[in-house]
DNA sequence: TAGTGGTCTAGACCACCCC
DNA sequence: GGGTGGTCTAGACCACTAA
């Protein structure tokens, strides 16, 4: 049997990792490789492409291809749907909302996201629950103007993340990791103390270059997010 | 000119986006696209795997194409060296070791990574500065049976991570996001109060089922991480 | 069991960019 | 200018799995 793609990356991950072809180290060509392993060179080809989206190779036409010299393994990773990422652990899903009001976007916000001034915007704050243990609590913008059926939902029933991945397309997002202190109102809605560290995500959509929506997402105490590189 | 596969997957989100092809649809056989943009089978390919991997759809053999029902966009980041990810901003990177030990692993590492007992490992601690800021504290052990060269060198000039980095391969990998309140040692080192959130990462690596390395990483007071989607 | 995606091939042309 | 990777093709066989 020829060597398949996988072989291949299998077969280069091995001599990078024996020192044969160490960080910096210029590669054969695709031609040369596909002859030693017995292949087209369409095969060695997507063996050498997924290695760059791996972090492990570069590559320049007529340069060739290289092993990175600071091998930066990209690490992938899925926002969930809140309510999946709680059902799969076994527990009951459980959304509440506590606020919904319709504002003039507030000067902080337009900064931010780049709504005009006057804008209207729709704030809502809510909470998520894993059984009877908090989970996180959602504070979000959406922007009407570029969602004008948000103003007609009540978002009694279904959080309004997993309704604006179900009905708002996107073209950009921007997701942002930080810890945070509690402050005294957030530590009540998560049932912790003032100033407990707080996992958070600021997350920020765009449909071609419009703001959608803008969220502050405080995770329970001890919430931890894993990814496998 | 015929479509090439940028040109598919920007029509097919296109049509994704104005709900031609709504959430769960079942879109068409490759064979059937192909004779529709008028390009090879191979082509169409190549673009409907690529959405798979951006996480717009899924994909099974006799069951056909469909779009995510929820359509969880897949992010992707690396992990910089510190080094430059701190040069980039334009600061100066100093890094300082603060301890180097020789140790047997302790029962909470061992349980953590899977260690043999007795198994010896060398813990670092060190500091990494941007200009005169603190930027990130390192807590670091190195399983010295993976990595016996660890054992000879200093550290002193070069951080473990940018040295693991360079000289040991490794096969698998997991970071884990959380925060932390800092303790009275970590916000001195950090130069912050006692109790300030901390964004922290833990990082472990194998080398083949062979734990290399766990650090846990607390980057300073106010640090953020950012991703585009 | 039949239909769909998964993969490979041999050949071709092209775009980029280092020398 | 010429060598390298980037992409496309037309055809083929295979593997999985829903029906």
């Amino acid at each position: 049997m020829r060597s398949s793609y996988r072989d291949i990356k299998a077969i280069v991950l091995t001599r990078i990792r024996a020192n044969i072809w160490p960080p910096g180290a210029n590669l054969p060509g695709e031609i040369e490789l596909a002859k030693e392993f017995g292949c087209a060179r369409a095969t060695v080809n997507r063996a050498m492409r997924e290695l760059v989206d791996d972090g492990i190779l570069e590559r320049k036409r007529k340069a060739g291809t290289k092993v990175k010299s600071s091998p930066t393994r990209r690490a992938q990773f899925s926002i969930p749907i809140i309510r999946e990422e709680i059902t799969n652990t076994g527990a009951d899903y459980r959304y509440v909302l506590l606020e919904r009001q319709t504002i003039t976007a507030p000067g902080w916000l337009r900064s931010r996201v780049e709504i005009p001034k006057g804008q209207k915007v729709l704030h809502l704050r809510c909470m998520h629950y894993a059984g009877r243990n908090p989970y996180q609590f959602e504070d979000r913008w959406i922007n009407l103007a570029a969602v004008p059926n948000a103003a007609e939902y009540d978002f009694e029933d279904i959080g309004p993340n997993e309704w604006l991945v179900r009905e708002v397309p996107f073209t950009d997002g921007e997701l942002v990791f930080s810890a945070t202190n509690a402050s005294s109102e957030i530590a009540n809605f998560l049932n912790t103390t003032d100033g407990t560290a707080i996992f958070t995500i600021e997350r920020t959509t765009w449909l071609d270059k419009v703001n959608v929506t803008y969220a502050r997402l405080y995770f329970s105490r001890d919430y931890k997010m894993t990814t496998r590189l």
